[in-house]
DNA sequence: GGGCCGAGCCAC
DNA sequence: AAACGTGGCTCGGCCC
């Protein structure tokens, strides 16, 4: 069954000319696969120990702290051999980082597994695909035993357990790239594919350069929030006081007359005090009750989230190396193609509050956040082909002023900001495949109201009723749907007597209708990174993408170029664009600062 | 004391 | 309160 996969013969590279002996092996072999060990995630601060390269001839491991890379350093940055790696960031950046050495092209498998399995599983480990593809059980990697401080390999001492680990490691992949590949033709993937993969580089890319903050801003600004947040608490102990006999008693016996605000069982004593009977505390609870307290509360608890949240935690990541935020960019974070972003996740930085603009280009360069103006919409009208839709992008008017003064037959000079807004919500929760019931919650009115305006709404956009019945139907019938750039998203269908049924079928539908929509988005914001990324080298342009926020690209540019890269960005984004959508105009907002600006 | 999960809230 | 899509982070509560 294994087939010998467990012991895989190979050369260990110790010296320079052993490796300038075995480079036209790598020349010579149409793929290679590429891994390394390092003796940290972090590829500032990792020790590049191992390199193992695998042709389908002959594998090889090189002890990194005994040779010099150089005489393979064109092999690696060349297009050909295909590079096939598993998670290639990692070593793309370690690589970068340690050896100034940079991958030609990228196979990922970790990235192929998510694209085969499109959201029915995220088990994508080299256990999980090697099992799947190979039936190999891997046993437990050694991985850990190169980030042991007191690991001999370090200093270039390494044990056969970890070198035949190493070996193996690497050689599999081809094996696992060549059944993959299969399976991605089957699913008509290999376009996606070819973009995710070059992507991973970009991305690489984009996490070493990463984002500078202003730690001192920053800091002004959680003291702000704390001193809003201390002058409420004050406030509501002030209120307290008064009602006495509120002695806590903290670990240490010491007493204090004030109550914990984070503490639940101590409000709940404090409201009863006060004559509230709570069933607890939460958000909801307080919503509904009529005393003030519970409305300062409610703010205070709006400040204590923002500065827990945002505050010097986020500070804490700053690599000691660089002085710079490096977050983890999942590029299939989502089921749905979108990036997910963590340690930090600089994609959920709130957008109107002081925060954003503390992040700030390097001194001498500018930053330049570019984004594409109501992205999803336009997709939506292009899948739907809705003529009202499209005639709105391609005049360029409003289109939520628009809809509202068609839906309520009423001149656009006439519309009003309620019914703007009322349209807006329809407009914007369709794509969500929101019901009547959620609408009428968001613009106030009674659920039949909201049924009444979603009809309306619809005899006017026909082709976009059409459309979402339609592709919710085919979600549920052919189990999946796919977005404009081919990408795919399956979903597990449920047993027709599930208990369940109609609930889950109805989630599969919304999914079924945003996906495409959200997925295109995703689709179209990777295509600009790649195009924006060649660009900038092409014309060796002191200018870096740092960081992305679904339909956002935020780059930072030398000062004098920044304009330059501006028109260059805005460019790319509307290449992208159109490579996709075909009957709806694209447009990108640009703007140049010296900080994040919306 | 660590893992897991839901609630609640941040983003698009 | 409630049939609104995609994520991550923090907290509190629960379990082992």
């Amino acid at each position: 069954m294994t087939s010998g996969l467990e012991n895989v013969s190979y050369e260990f590279i110790t010296s320079t000319q052993q490796l300038i002996d075995i480079t036209p092996n790598l020349e010579n072999s149409p793929t290679v696969s590429v891994d390394t060990e390092g003796n940290n995630l972090d590829p500032y601060q990792a020790k590049l120990l191992l390199l193992q390269l695998a042709t389908p001839e002959k594998s090889f491991v090189i002890d990194c702290t005994k040779v010099d890379l150089g005489p393979i350093k064109p092999v690696l940055e060349a297009e050909k051999p295909l590079k096939i790696l598993q998670n290639a960031k990692f070593d793309y950046s370690l690589l970068k980082v340690q050896r100034g050495i940079t991958l030609g092209s990228i196979y990922d498998t970790m990235i192929a597994e998510r694209l085969i399995t499109c959201g029915l599983s995220r088990e994508i480990s080299l256990k999980t695909i090697a099992e799947k593809y190979l039936g190999l059980k891997l046993e437990k990697v050694t991985r850990e035993s190169f980030t042991d401080p007191k690991n001999p390999a370090l200093r270039g001492k390494f044990s056969k357990e970890q070198l035949d680990y190493a070996a193996r490691d690497a050689y599999i992949l081809l094996e696992i790239f060549k059944k993959q590949l299969k399976q991605l033709k089957e699913q008509d993937l290999i376009d996606v594919a070819k973009l995710e993969f070059k992507v991973v580089s970009v991305v690489a890319e984009m996490e070493l350069k990463g984002s500078l903050i202003d730690i001192q801003k920053w800091r002004t600004h959680i003291k702000e929030l704390e001193e809003k947040r201390n002058e409420i608490s004050r406030e509501i102990q002030k209120e307290l006081r008064p009602l006495a006999n509120f002695t806590q008693v903290d670990l240490f016996g010491n007493e204090s007359d004030t109550v914990n605000l984070d503490s639940p069982l101590q409000l709940l004593e404090a409201f009863k005090k006060l004559g509230v009977e709570l069933p607890n505390t939460s958000e909801a609870t307080l919503q509904k009750c009529d005393h003030p307290l519970a409305k300062i509360l409610l703010e205070y608890r709006g400040y204590e989230k923002m500065i827990t949240a945002f505050g010097e935690t986020i500070l804490e990541k700053i690599n000691p190396i660089t002085g710079r935020l490096h977050p983890d960019f999942l590029q299939l974070g989502a089921d749905t193609g979108r990036f997910a972003c963590n340690n930090p996740n600089l994609q959920q930085i709130p957008a109107d509050s002081g925060f954003r603009s503390c992040f700030v280009a390097s001194p001498g360069y500018k930053l330049i956040t570019a984004d594409y103006s109501q992205v999803e919409l336009r997709i939506m009208a292009e899948v739907s082909e809705d003529p009202v839709f499209l005639e709105a992008f391609r005049t360029d008017q409003d289109l939520h002023t628009l809809t509202a003064s068609q839906m309520f037959r009423i001149p656009i000079d006439k519309v009003d900001k309620n019914k703007r807004f009322q349209a807006k919500s329809i407009n914007f929760g369709l794509m969500y495949g929101r019901g009547p019931a959620s609408l009428a919650v968001q613009i106030g009115v009674s659920v039949d109201e909201a049924r009444e305006l979603l009809d309306v709404y619809f005899k006017t956009y026909r082709s976009v009723k059409r459309w979402l019945d339609n592709i919710g139907r085919s979600a549920v019938k052919n189990g999946y749907v796919r977005t404009l750039g081919g990408r795919k998203r399956a979903f597990t269908l449920p047993d027709k007597d599930h208990v369940d049924y109609l609930k889950l079928i109805g989630g599969i539908e919304r999914q079924g209708k945003n996906t495409p929509i959200q997925g295109t988005s995703a689709d179209i914001t990777k295509y600009a990174l790649v195009f924006i990324y060649e660009e900038f080298k092409k014309r060796s342009l002191d200018a870096y993408l740092i960081h992305t926020v679904h339909d956002e690209i935020v780059s930072e540019a030398r000062e004098d170029i920044a304009e330059e890269v501006a028109r260059i960005i805005e460019g790319q984004m509307i290449r992208a664009g159109e490579l996709l959508l075909k009957k709806c105009p694209v447009k990108v907002e640009v703007k140049v600062s010296d900080y994040w600006e919306k």
